[in-house]
This record gives structure tokens, C-alpha cells and sequence, in this order.
DNA sequence: ATTAGTTTATAACAAAAATTAAAAACAAGC
DNA sequence: GCTTGTTTTTAATTTTTGTTATAAACTAAT
């Protein structure tokens, strides 16, 4: 009689008590500061949280009976006995990352020690706003699940990049997939029965870009994604920055230009009239029929065929005219790169996405716009570089959030 | 001897044994919850911070015995026995907050429930770099504390405003008092011994805005402010976004226009040079010169001794040209604004400082330039309002600042 | 090599907090 | 007005955590 009862409650504490709580928040927190550090020791654990030595020793050793940690051996001496470092176990957990572009899909899939173990690029794919895009992207999913079964049971969360707005909160996004009425990261819950998280591309890429492997330790920093639109990722504070509904970052369609081409989202003079992928097709045809040539095009196929990557491998080629246009684009953009910079004074900017694949390019014609626009104390606090992840940033982006949202978030 | 021994770890655990620390933690998540929610039961208390009911209880006690919290009676029922409701004791502490401007410096002195108790407003002071003005302000201050005697022995924490550049974290500034080694808010608290903390003026006026007394819960909010430049305060998850070096915000630098005029921080084309008070006075004057009239200048005086408070007052007499050119420069700011709004998607853009003194003009112009250059559901999703505080957002948010590092920051 | 000084790990004990139980306070229905 | 169901408060008990003491591991100096 007594026993059954001391078991009960033994149960219910376990499941729902105070103590269960504060524990799992603890071992969360252990877990953040484990990965912020590669290895550490027990006793910096319990300084870092605030609690005992044996209570971070129980902490610590039930993470490794469980697998999740592993004794890393003994650290240096700092004058006496020298203490056990405790690591994350790469193979406790893996994480999917899903990456939707408009014309294809990248799969990502990683450890728990941030290593990719798999990298399935450029997966052909058309995404449209229909229930036979998402039956078709599910088959996708479940193919690459197929082919990476060894890890399954050990996936723990799905992290899924989209276009468009979204909110991460709820789940919800708003441009793709919004015709049934529950949110997209819980019809995939449901398919595969993993725990998903969805999050805009650009927003997504900022994290891959600053939370991969080297740390950088960057908490306020700004990615510009350039592709056929120009999306941009706030990280502040080492958090993605979301606005009030999802909206933020659409530098796109700031108004920087007294033009007269109208945008796709309908008005005039957005920064994406002059200095996105499609202004960078519209001026190479402009060039093209005022009769300038390029590796790009040699009159063999129609000139509306010429896609972004045509361009950028011309550029890459050393084509003096894709690279005159991109240099232009640069210089537009340096402007809009002056604005982000005053308002945000960020440690770092990031040029992303496929346009940056054209390397210094951009970053040159941005720079000495941004050092004739921008006053030099607040310019050269900000370092501006060209992402080296180039496309791989959204499918790390997309991990890194599955893999900050179900190890760490409180 | 045994008792000695006791004694002795008491006292230790009770200065910096670790459950002493966690009291302390504990304590000021609680001051913060029963100040966001006016007042609050041991139970909320208790579920909120993860705590149990008697721990909760405890914590509350103490708190009232030390005259901090106050046991407002009982709350309506629930269904059962009603709760002992506590909040706030308004006079268990007083914070004073210096508002320093270029031609003026205003006082202010809150108590803990976020009530005001004294509002000096534009005492007149210049604010230079010189050790001299530095003097003066310390009299001042003095003077000031020596007038509120019956505060001063409950006297928490000081919150200073200054123009310029300036890092909260180390207490450094950097455009104004900086001859000395200290940072400043170390020498104010030397002189004065009562702990300070310093913001930039611009970021302190957004706190003032969004956290007094209607508390109104926004977390992502901007708030431009209008004077002879521009400045603006960023609030991101309720907290003062400052960026990499304290740079951010620098609204009023971004380069938005093709214009000739040199801004006084060098370069061509800043918002400032068409949209700030600077400008409104250039405009003024072009427009007098070309054969205008107003109320603000009947030609007896030299048109070089107009100021903006002229403008602002002839303005809201209904001057026909003085609402002009404020218009003019409303549609300017419009298109500063829209560029704001696309990167942050705040809840909240309220216009404040001097200028925004002059009600709706503004407000008006600003919002028909963002209708047509921002897309309608960005923009909508924003409200843009005038300040309802003006000058007095300053003062308030020195208060608040203070209030909030020494009450609440952990 | 031995010893003193340091640091980490574990064990024993004390303190603190959570849980459970019981009592008190209240509303609403009969 | 009494009973029943709720909720808060206080008290008693158990669990958990922190503290202190001790042992173990290591460095460096004598």
C-alpha cells in the first residue's frame, strides 16, 4: 500500500512536479553552455549555473549514462588535480534541415555536435502555393528519410526554411502552403511525427552563417540575401529578430530610388528595381540589345533564357560586362548597406545567397559606396564580408534552429 | 567554538554563499512580475517563478517586513478563498533621472510605483566638453538634491541622458566629459554616492514612451526623435537595442538624398539635411527671403536668431508657412520612416522630441509619403503616432532606466 | 622522493525548498 | 443556514540541494 503510493507520486513528480521542470531548464541550460564551450568541466558548469558541484556532478552523469555527453578525458592542470571535461555526443541526435528555394530544395542533416553528416543540394523542386507541391515535397522527405534510416530514430527535430513570411511561434507561414488551417510545422509533425520548425530563408540563413562550426561569436549581425529578390536576416542579440508579425528585414522594398520601374510587390523605386537578381537580368538584356556581348550569351538561345547563374558563372569567367553590371549592383547596394549600417551599427554584414558566389565583386563596388556615404567611424566599426557558405548557409541555418529550438529553448 | 564556527558561515552564506544569490536573483523576478502587473498573489507568484507556494511566501514576507512590498487586500474570488493581493510600496525607494541637452537639462525624481514626484523641466545649462560645464552640472545636481532632502536617504540610483554616443554597459561616453579616465557614471556616483547609469538621450526617450505608467506592453518599438538633428531609440524585446558600439539609430546620417548640402557630420545627402530642425530653419529662412511671412519672424529681429521653439509656436498658432515647410519636411521623414518600418516591422513609430510638439502636421504628411511608398500590408501593421509625452519622455526614460538597471537587472 | 600547496571529486551532513496534508476562507446551490 | 466544491494559507513531512569535510590527483619546490 505504501509502496504504490510512493510510486505514484515518484511517477507524477517525474512528470509534472516543480523540481522535473527546473531540472529539464537546468540540463537545457548545461546543454548551451556545453555546446558554447566544445568541452567543460563540472565544476565551471555549476559557477556558470549558479548551482553545487554535486548537483551539476548528477546533472552531468546522468547526460552521459543517457548518452548525451561523454567524458572527454582529463583537461590540463591548473595547478592541481586535473578535472574531467565532458563533451557533447555527436551521434545522440541528429537534425533534418530543410531548405525550400523556388526552384529547388536542399537537404541538410546534422549531429548534435554541429557536424553535417549528409549534404543533398539543388534537389529539383517547384514551389507553388498547391496541395500537389506539398504531397510532393512530402515524398521528398520521406525518400530522404528512407536513405538516411541509421539516423532516424535518433532524429530530433525537422528544421524547415520557406520563402515568405512566417511566424516561428505558432508555425505558421503565409505566402506558401497556407491553405489548409493548421500551421505547416504541424502537418509535418503529423506526416513524420518529428517535432518540425519552420522559419523564413533569409532569417535562417543569417544563423547558418554565424552559428556554424568556427562560433563566431557575433551576436548583433545582419546577412543580406541576394538572389532574384534581396531578403536580409537580423540576428541581434544572438537571436533571430522576427518584428512584430514576421515582416522584418524586407529590405527588398525599401524606397531608395526616384525610378520608374514598378516593383512585383507594386510600388516604385524599391531597392530590388535596381540592385536585386532580377535588376541584374533586366540590365544585362538592356546592355545586350544596346549591342555589348558576353560570355553569357552567344545569340544561340532566346535572351529571356538567360537565368542568375548564368551570369554569375559568366562573372566568374572574368566576362567584363556581368562584371560591370554587378559592380553597379554593388554600388546600389552599398547605399542600402549605409542605411543598415547606421541604424544597426552590427559587429557584421554578410553579402549571401547566389549573387555573393561572384565573390569580391559586390563587396568592392559596395564598400567604396558605403566609405563616400557613410561617416568612417560608424562604417569601419562594421566589418562587410562575402559569405563563404554561399547556398550551404540555408541548410545549416535550418539545422542550427532545429537544433537550437529542441536542445536549448526554454 | 562550535558556535563561533556557525555564526561564521552564516554570515558568509548570507554575503556570498550561493542560495544567497539565487534569493537575490529570485527577488528581482519578482519585484519584476508584481511591477508589470500593478499587484499580485503569492500563488502567481509562485507558478510564475517556478517556485513552490511556501518559498513564494517567504519571499513576499520579507519583502513587506522591509517595507518594499505593501499587502493591497484581498482580490475578487476565484471560486474559493480570496487571495492576498501585494504591490509596490511607492515610497520605498525614489530614482532621479537628468535629462542633458544642449541648451538645458531636465530633472526628474520617481518613486518605485513609477509615480512622479518632482519635474523640473529646462533648468538652463550649455552642455560643452569642458571640465568646467562638468563642474556646473555637479552643482546642479546638488543643488537639485539638496531641495529633495527628504528623498535622498531612499535615493536607489541616478539615470543621466546625454547626447552622443555612449556604452551603458562600461558607463562610458564618448562625445561629451570624456577628459577624464573614469567612465562618467563612475564619477557621478564618487561625487554623489549614488549608483548611475547613463544612456544616450535618444534611447532613453524610447524607454520613457513605452514603459510608464499605461505600461503598455509593446516589446518591438521605435521612436524617432526630433530636434535640431534626428535621433532615434530602438526597443527590441522590451529592451534598448545599442548595437555593436552604441552607434545604432543614427537615423539621421543615412544617406537618403541627392542633394548638395553638407551635413555637419561631413557627408552629402544625410536625412538630416532635409528632414531635421537644422533644415527646417534652412528652409525658413529661404522662404522669408523669398518674400514669405510669418508669425514667427515680424522682421524686427535678425532672422539668424529664429529658433525651432518660434517655428513650433507659430505652428500651432496656425502660421501658414511654418506648416508648410513642417509638411515638407513630414514627407521627407515619410520616406526615412517607410525604410524603417520595412527593416524593423515595429508594433509602434512615435514621433517625439521638440518637433513633435507640433501635433498631427507632421504625422500627417509622414503617413501619406508611407502609404505610397510602402506596401500596405507592412505598413499597416505599424501604427505611427506623435508623442503624447514630448520633452518630458527624456526625464521619464532617465528614471525608468535607472529604475529598471537597479531594480530589476540581474 | 617527499612534502606543501592546489584543485577536483566524492561522501557526509545540514539547510532549504518542494511536496503533501490540513486548515481556513469564501461562493454558490439547496 | 447548512453543505459542497474551490482556492488560499499555514503546517508537517519529505525530497532535494547546498555546504562542509575528506579523499584523491596533480604540480612544483625542497
Amino acid at each position: 500500500m505504501k509502496t504504490s503510493n510512493t510510486k505514484k507520486s515518484k511517477i507524477n513528480s517525474n512528470e509534472v512536479g516543480g523540481v522535473a521542470i527546473k531540472n529539464k531548464q537546468l540540463r537545457k541550460s548545461a546543454l548551451r553552455l556545453i555546446d558554447q564551450s566544445n568541452a567543460i568541466t563540472i565544476t565551471e558548469i555549476a559557477k556558470e549555473l549558479n548551482i553545487s558541484v554535486p548537483k551539476a556532478t548528477e546533472l552531468v552523469s546522468s547526460m552521459v549514462e543517457e548518452n548525451i555527453l561523454k567524458d572527454e578525458g582529463k583537461q590540463d592542470s591548473t595547478g592541481g588535480r586535473r578535472a574531467n571535461a565532458f563533451g557533447l555526443m555527436a551521434n545522440a541526435g541528429y537534425f533534418l534541415g530543410i531548405d525550400i528555394k523556388l526552384h529547388h530544395v536542399n537537404f541538410g542533416l546534422m549531429d548534435l555536435k554541429k557536424g553535417m553528416v549528409t549534404l543533398e543540394e539543388k534537389v529539383p523542386y517547384r514551389l507553388m502555393n498547391t496541395e500537389d507541391a506539398l504531397l510532393e515535397l512530402f515524398q521528398m522527405i520521406q525518400h530522404f528519410l528512407e536513405q538516411h534510416q541509421q539516423y532516424k530514430k535518433n532524429l530530433i527535430a525537422i528544421g524547415l526554411n520557406i520563402p515568405g513570411r512566417i511566424n516561428p511561434r505558432t508555425g505558421h507561414n503565409y505566402n506558401h502552403f497556407n491553405f489548409r488551417e493548421e500551421p505547416l510545422s504541424e502537418i509535418i509533425y503529423e506526416k513524420f511525427g518529428i517535432p518540425t520548425t519552420i522559419e523564413n530563408d533569409s532569417k535562417a540563413m543569417v544563423f547558418g552563417e554565424f552559428f556554424h562550426a568556427d562560433a563566431s561569436n557575433e551576436k548583433n549581425a545582419i546577412l543580406i540575401n541576394l538572389d532574384y529578390g534581396i531578403g536580409m536576416g537580423i540576428l541581434i542579440d544572438g537571436k533571430i529578430y522576427h518584428g512584430k508579425s514576421g515582416f522584418s528585414g524586407e529590405l527588398g522594398h525599401i524606397p531608395l530610388f526616384d525610378n520608374e520601374i514598378i516593383c512585383h510587390c507594386g510600388k516604385k523605386g524599391c531597392l530590388e528595381t535596381e540592385a536585386s537578381g532580377i535588376a541584374l537580368l533586366r540590365k544585362f538584356k538592356e546592355r545586350i540589345q544596346a549591342g555589348s556581348t558576353s560570355l553569357a550569351f552567344d545569340g544561340t538561345r532566346a535572351i529571356e533564357t538567360i537565368t542568375l547563374q548564368n551570369i554569375i558563372e559568366a562573372a566568374k569567367n572574368e566576362d567584363t560586362l556581368c562584371i560591370e553590371i554587378l559592380e553597379e549592383l554593388g554600388e546600389k547596394l552599398g547605399k542600402a548597406i549605409a542605411i543598415v549600417i547606421n541604424i544597426f551599427n552590427p559587429e557584421t554584414v554578410i553579402l549571401g545567397g547566389t549573387l555573393s558566389e561572384t565573390g569580391e565583386y559586390l563587396r568592392f563596388s559596395a564598400k567604396s559606396t558605403l566609405n563616400r556615404l557613410s561617416h568612417s567611424i560608424v562604417n569601419n566599426d562594421t566589418t562587410l564580408k562575402v559569405s563563404q557558405l554561399g547556398e550551404k548557409a540555408g541548410v545549416l541555418g535550418a539545422c542550427l534552429n532545429a537544433r537550437a529550438k529542441y536542445l536549448f529553448d526554454q
